[in-house]
DNA sequence: ACCTGAACACCGTTCAAGT
DNA sequence: ACCTGAACACCGTTCAAGT
């Protein structure tokens, strides 16, 4: 998409506003609301006018996506290289629990659209002042443990919100595989499942891990240990 | 899904045979491909046949995700957590990497199907031996990261396979980036970007982030240091 | 250059009616 | 119980024709 021209344009439309528009569709209801007839209806304007601005479906929602990614800024470097990378991990998640419905493109559409790149410019400046030799690792491990954990806890959402009410087949289904699995069953059962504690659990599980997976790159800093 | 009855039936149809014809269209030509139409001529049925078995598209493909996780199989435990945990990682993302649509699928479904319910459990056995105290925080760690690296291979897959040759607009695409952007252009170039290349640096990114992440794991067990 | 109107070839889902 | 046939209300995309 990116290499397509802006295409000017500003009679009644122009690529902000449909990207604008649509962002503000997914995130009120989601990927299946966001028809190319009903973002046209939603910019007084018909369908085929969109396709003057955009090849291809994919290519609106390439845009969205890096439009997105444009709402998590690094600020404020210099604090030192773990509290960057960290504030940019946190900012980033935010970012994708904000809106859902880009963990469903992630690995379905490529991903280089220039707030991407950017953010990914600024993040490797920090790693590499840093010290770090295998920098696009250490962008990487990072980047990998942000979107894993978001769309874990998008699908545990999704999970809770399917099965509504506890309608007594939910209450069969869950004691079978509590017989089945106990281990998995003693695990699961201190927590309360109310959509709230999903967010709070999955926070802190994030800054556990995130904090965890830093300790591990620290120890292949140059200064304390020269293993490449 | 999983509370609806099987709905026996064999006469020319059941679930297994529509999961096992579903994903192996969804491996040979992708997401797109698959509909219920192509999928009922495929089966030698009628359309409204598959919705006899199954409530909505949804459900099907919430079957054939769990069909998927079904061929990750942890074997042979007893090796020390750590060679158990690092066998579960590779082996999870190899699947994933065999199935890329699963990808699209992971954050915008439930993924409690029996087969992920069974490997986790599995893996929490291993977690549990190993002296750990959060065991369910150091699972979503290790499962968190495989997923976030293949959405990223998949993800970095399709935009090689978008931009076919090297078009004029491409290099000029690329060489403005490179000007914005001197370290990330830097830090990419000496990769030749063939697809059989991107699969490798993967793999050896994928094998860094995963020790660097149980080294910190590691520093977390009682043995070692006491805090929680 | 930008947009409309209308069409094409598809979708997922439903449901009477058959066996 | 299981499947067919046909319909309903949508899709994404194209493209002549208008201004």
């Amino acid at each position: 998409v990116w290499l397509r021209p802006e295409r000017g344009g500003d009679r009644k439309l122009n690529r902000e506003r449909m990207v604008g528009r649509a962002v503000a569709v997914l995130d009120a209801e989601g990927m299946d609301a966001l028809s190319m007839r009903r973002l046209a209806t939603e910019l007084d304007v018909t369908v085929g006018a969109l396709y003057w601005y955009v090849a291809t479906k994919d290519d609106l929602l390439e845009l969205a996506l890096d439009a997105v990614l444009g709402e998590v800024r690094t600020d404020a470097p210099g604090d030192g290289w773990r509290a960057g990378l960290t504030a940019y991990a946190h900012r980033y998640r935010e970012v994708l629990l904000r809106h859902p419905w880009v963990m469903g493109l992630l690995g379905r559409l490529p991903n280089t659209g220039p707030n991407a790149l950017a953010l990914s410019d600024e993040v490797l400046v920090v790693i590499e002042r840093a010290g770090f030799r295998r920098l696009t690792d250490v962008l990487a491990a990072v980047h990998d443990h942000v979107v894993g954990a978001a769309v874990a806890q998008v699908s545990w959402r999704e999970a809770l919100a399917r099965t509504g009410a506890a309608s007594a087949d939910v209450i069969e289904h869950v004691r079978a595989t509590a017989e089945r699995h106990p281990l998995l069953a003693s695990v699961m059962s201190p927590a309360p499942q109310g959509p709230a504690d999903v967010d709070a659990v999955c926070a802190q599980r994030f800054a556990f891990a995130l904090d965890c997976l830093l300790d591990g790159l620290a120890a292949h800093l140059p200064a304390t240990d020269g293993d490449q």
